[in-house]
DNA sequence: TTGTAAGCGTTATCAC
DNA sequence: GTGATAACGCTTACAA
């Protein structure tokens, strides 16, 4: 703990600055910056001989320092919300977060990874914080809810922001999503109406969520463009406790349904499960279908037919979109393609 | 873009410093900065002056001008691994970094995330780049393997570290897991056992993951501690198809296991969906046990046995560990407790 | 109890 | 092509 202070060892347990590596090179603090920076016209010879005393101390530039002197901390903020029930990073999240950093760390740009729960009391008071601490450059943001009053707060802020996903109102930031944001339900409604399925009901999230209304108007449009199709929407926390509940109250109901779509992958399963408990058959007496196109979805029996959403790119995508706000995107902007529906085991024609 | 200079137009879009702070309340910057950080001694009715500025401006303390002047960066660092063929986070490590968010955020200190690939070339690179850049004032490292080579370099930096489980070889830093490190694995095998099961099956990871080898040897062990129990022990990448393979060879083999415990539990779900393909009846063919305890285990029909892991907890755990080493842990040490098995549906006495 | 002033390690501007 | 020098916004002895 105490450190004395002979020069040696000050010396050593110093670590070495821009001075040092200067005067390592024999060359001004300003030329080993401009290397580094490729500013500055610096000549060959000394251009090697500043990094090979830079290697030789191990020095590279404090990021402290340079995001003082900048102002650009170089990273990006990235909120993501959990569900109350689940105290991890939801499935779809990781892959988000993954694309995220896929385009970041080869611009060496770090990722400050926030995870909150959702109605928590001080949601504001942890956006002021944030921007007016200054720790990063810009933000991401996720899941916008209705009445997003987040985004009012950051434009004030000045914080560089992009929304991932749709807002319910307009916002003053760029947002990125495939378009339709509702795209793939359609796909999803009209493979069981070719396969005569005439009730469809619809298990959704909480639609304070904008996603998850978005979700189920995109269902309820795709049942009303056919003919003769039944659809029932009910709506539950997301969970898929309550999903498997959800369809046991409608498999039981004397009206019903012989294909469900869910509103994620977990749901389905969930719902799949009390399906089979219960007596029906999956797919031959219920049809059904999840949202997401997890893992998961494959390692149940029958395989989950699902509409398969790209995590990943669609956190290249936002990332890419947040860079090129703060004007450092490289290449061209990531296309986000439309979701894909798998069709797998837990679909078929519909019974008698 | 263009800014002007005029004297308004400059005060409108300059954020406020400590210096405005300091004018707004008449005192000095230092009185503020010692406000905000408790030191010195403020009289009650200064503080509150000072206070009621800063929020009029909206002001707090700019992290990088903290930063380089108190060599804080008050971040942490996060690395994490993903496998080649899964892109995204992996559940449990989500559960960690949940974990470790929960500590760090209410100490507003910053979770910077780090994804990788295994066997990525620049791996030493990648860590030198980070430490001397000083990001972060400590890390967090997951998922050792053996021969790892960052920790000899993370000291050699000084960076302070800590490992979440347990390392190969001795390492200069604390480590985080449970004791010992391959708990859980005991209970599940005695389980079987007692539920008359005499050949065991084992489906593990790729071993040079420190992790794989531990729960292999652990799996090695509790079999060795009963008379008369075979156990079989195949490794693979720790793919979920892998797995599934592996599944099917061991139960179309002559001398067939009536038991097999996999190394997680995307593999046990993969393999039981494989077994059920093939004709076997889980449980009563065979039975299945998984290992981590994911919520998608209860989704599947039958429910996965399992032996679940808090990842949450190891977050918290590993998280609290870093932030003692750098003097600043709150509270007391969280207990890690050993995993718990958990029986479900997919295990049952071993058939005639 | 409060204020003054010296840096923290870098980059940008301007000389040379 | 290269080097002085002045910031960037804050904390902390030390002085008052």
């Amino acid at each position: 703990m105490a450190e004395t202070n002979t020069p040696e060892t000050a010396q050593r347990h110093r670590r070495a600055t821009i001075a040092d590596v200067a005067a390592a090179a024999g060359v001004s603090r300003s030329a080993v910056s401009k290397v580094f920076n490729g500013n500055g016209h610096i000549s060959k010879a000394t251009t090697e001989r500043i990094r090979a005393a830079a290697a030789e101390l191990g020095w590279s530039p404090s990021s402290s320092a340079v995001a003082l002197r900048s102002a650009r901390t170089n990273a990006i903020g990235l909120v993501v919300y959990r569900s109350r029930d689940v105290i991890a990073i939801p499935p779809m999240s990781s892959a988000v977060i993954a694309g995220i950093e896929a385009v970041l760390s080869p611009l060496d740009l770090g990722l400050l990874l926030y995870l909150r729960d959702r109605n928590q009391e001080d949601e504001l008071a942890f956006y002021r914080r944030l921007t007016s601490s200054r720790r990063v450059d810009g933000m991401i943001l996720t899941d916008s809810v209705v009445d997003d009053r987040r985004f009012e707060m950051l434009e004030q802020a000045r914080m560089p922001t992009v929304l991932l996903g749709t807002p319910a109102a307009p916002i003053p930031f760029r947002h990125v999503d495939v378009d339709p944001p509702g795209a793939g339900m359609d796909a999803a409604v009209a493979h069981l109406i070719r396969h005569g399925h005439i009730h469809i009901a619809y298990v959704g999230g909480d639609e304070t969520r904008v996603a998850a209304h978005i979700r189920r108007q995109a269902f309820d449009e795709s049942v009303a463009q056919h003919d003769g199709i039944v659809g029932t929407v009910t709506v539950t926390s997301y969970s898929p406790d309550e999903a498997a509940q959800e369809t046991l109250r409608l498999l039981r109901s004397p009206d019903r349904p012989t294909a469900v779509v869910y509103a994620s992958d977990p749901m389905a399963m969930a719902g799949m499960r009390a399906a089979k408990l219960d007596g029906f058959r999956v797919p031959e007496d219920v049809s059904i279908v999840g949202f997401d196109g997890l893992p998961m979805g494959e390692w149940v029996e029958p395989q989950l037919s699902t509409v398969k959403r790209d995590g990943v790119m669609r956190g290249r995508a936002v990332a890419w979109e947040i860079l090129d706000v703060l004007g450092m995107a490289p290449g061209e902007r990531p296309e986000l393609h439309a979701p894909e529906l798998v069709i797998r085991g837990s679909t078929a024609r519909a019974p008698k």
